[in-house]
DNA sequence: CAGCTGATTGTTTTG
DNA sequence: CAAAACAATCAGCTG
């Protein structure tokens, strides 16, 4: 029952949103049009083994918990749908003092992917390196050995406003 | 039996 | 710069 596409009325609250939701949704997994090639799906072939997933954004953060207390509160929930529209409204509800410290969490994920990546990264380049250099051959080198050479370092700013 | 879908927003990614 | 994709979760449905 995919078809049944029927908004009906939009209940209530924000009726305009259904921007990229829709999209993603239609053409992200799966390939369902072999005509349609999207661009990722060729990255997606290859399927980094070594590539660190995106960090979690301060919203799936706080859905993480969002969660637990809306199963908690509603046992009878089903989907995801359900604390996922949930969790959308209550976000959207909060202050950002309130997701101050989700947004936090958030961004010391990132500063951990971002870690990963250039972990990552070093070993992708090493990879192209081999790829364009070494057509083909038995490569079969896994070693690990750190030699720092390019690091990207970021300073971090301290600037505390609070308004309320 | 096994795997995808759906829904939320935010960050990452690529063009 | 902007648009697209994907990040987690979980139960329900489909092949």
């Amino acid at each position: 029952m995919k078809e049944a596409k029927a908004k009906k009325g939009s209940a209530s609250t924000e009726t305009k949103d259904r921007k990229a939701a829709d999209k993603r949704k239609s053409l992200s997994v799966k390939e369902k049009n072999p005509k349609k090639k999207p661009t990722r799906a060729e990255a997606k072939a290859k399927k980094d083994p070594n590539q660190p997933k995106r960090p979690q954004t301060a919203f799936f953060v706080f859905l993480e918990e969002f969660r637990k207390t809306f199963k908690a509160e509603n046992p009878n929930v089903k989907g995801v749908t359900a604390v996922g529209k949930a969790c959308g409204e209550k976000w959207k509800a909060m202050s950002e003092k309130e997701k101050a410290p989700y947004v936090a969490k958030a961004a010391q994920m990132k500063t951990e992917y971002d870690r990963s990546m250039v972990a990552y990264k070093k070993k992708k380049d090493a990879a192209e390196a081999q790829e364009e250099s070494e057509k083909s051959k038995s490569e079969i080198n896994d070693d690990e050995d750190d030699d720092g050479s390019e690091e990207e370092e970021e300073e971090e700013d301290d600037d505390e406003d609070d308004d309320e």
